[in-house]
DNA sequence: AAGTGGTCTAGACCACGGA
DNA sequence: CCGTGGTCTAGACCACTTC
């Protein structure tokens, strides 16, 4: 019997083959059931997997359509600094270096969409991987959104690993950029002042109010982001 | 009556809220769908989507968990050089610096796991936005696999833009990291040696067999990829 | 109006894997 | 063993949108 699996590898194959080209008009559900021998059911939801994975727009009564866009996805997986480094085979350290109560700057205050003025928890720390310095966290807490954090004092557990530990999130916005050491950055990844660092922002939010916002860096030279990306693999 | 789409909303309710923890057993389908009043199916299709978006983790016998590990999943959106210029309104401009077949250095061939030593097609060219240099792209192009690709002369299409318009590719890696502007580099987008620069190296396969990869610098000042993300929101 | 996808039900069998 | 998720069928009704 055909299972909706195979039947989705078959649909890739003729979309990855060129025998459904780009802009194509895809046999109708009823007509791929009666191709396979199967329930209309069984061929949606090896469609719906396609679609979900962006190869395919599907409409009705226009049918469905190979896409043309000219954009693809790539998926990368967020984890734990320290487990970044265990996987490795790397010795991880953490080192709290500041944290305090303070009203955050113009620019967190408008990435995290706040609007009062309130001070936020400001928690400042460092991730060693074999004894070098690997990534400088600077991050603003929301003590609204995450009143548990007043309690905790970060000496033994980063902010990183508490946060995902304790509080959830349903929405998260990353800026990847390269820049120059910042004068804490310099001083504390052991940088020169200016040479190449890579930077992570990361703002995320439990429905519609603001968690917390954090500025990861790292020496350009120990850091890089992978992704591996294949059709047809939801996320 | 309750769709899968309600069901799902009001399981993620359930853990976004707390009501179900990290870790916590998940009641069986067969009791969510007496809940809920419908088909053993329908729950079964709000978790597959939860388990989708990584929320929760399922086993036959063992049943549904709210999910502990932390690692969670950000999409990026690759587009064309050309779009992403002229989406935020800024004028395209496109210059072939080189193009020669040539037999690539032992990195390159490595990262394309490519086992013979053949020619491949080597193409050099620069991206502007508004008209300053915005993405270097240093390209190679296996003639095995994109044979047509030898008739192409690459001075008024990039490459970019010609392989996403006739070649499908299955597999992607990218690897994203800051680093310093090597002399090339430095040359051609206007910047000192040594300069920060944000570099994305793509490799890309139809199937098993390589098809491009492709080295692209940008100034670190005029870069930044960012990513919105939301559970639940299937690639 | 009619074709296409979206979804539900009721019932069934199977596959996996914990106890 | 047996509970849990994985999947299929047959039939049905609905929702959307183009013709």
């Amino acid at each position: 019997m055909r299972s909706y699996k195979d039947i989705h590898n078959i649909l890739l194959d003729r979309i990855k083959g060129g025998e459904w080209e780009p802009g194509a008009l895809v046999p109708s559900e009823a007509d791929l059931a009666r191709e396979f021998g199967c329930t209309r059911v069984t061929v949606n939801r090896a469609m719906q997997a396609l679609a979900d994975s962006g190869l395919i727009e599907r409409r009705r009564k226009a049918g469905t359509r190979v896409v043309q866009r000219m954009t693809r996805n790539a998926v990368f997986e967020i984890q734990l600094v320290r487990h970044e480094i265990e996987q490795r085979g790397g010795t991880y350290k953490y080192l709290l270096i500041s944290r305090s109560e303070e009203k955050p700057p113009q620019k967190v205050r408008a990435e995290m969409g706040l609007s009062g003025d309130n001070a936020l928890l400001h928690v400042i720390s460092l991730h060693f991987a074999d004894g070098a310095p690997y990534q400088l966290e600077d991050r603003w807490i929301s003590l609204d959104t995450v009143t548990q954090a007043r309690r905790e004092p970060f000496d033994a557990i980063s902010p990183n690993e508490w946060l995902l530990r304790e509080i959830p999130y349903t929405n998260a916005e990353h800026v990847f950029r390269a820049s120059r050491a910042e004068p804490m950055d310099a001083e504390f990844l052991n940088l020169g002042e200016g040479e190449p660092v890579f930077v992570i922002e990361r703002t995320t939010w439990l429905s519609d109010a603001a968690v917390t916002h954090v500025r990861l860096v790292h020496p350009a030279d120990s850091f890089r982001l992978v992704t591996r990306d294949q059709h047809g693999t939801a996320l």
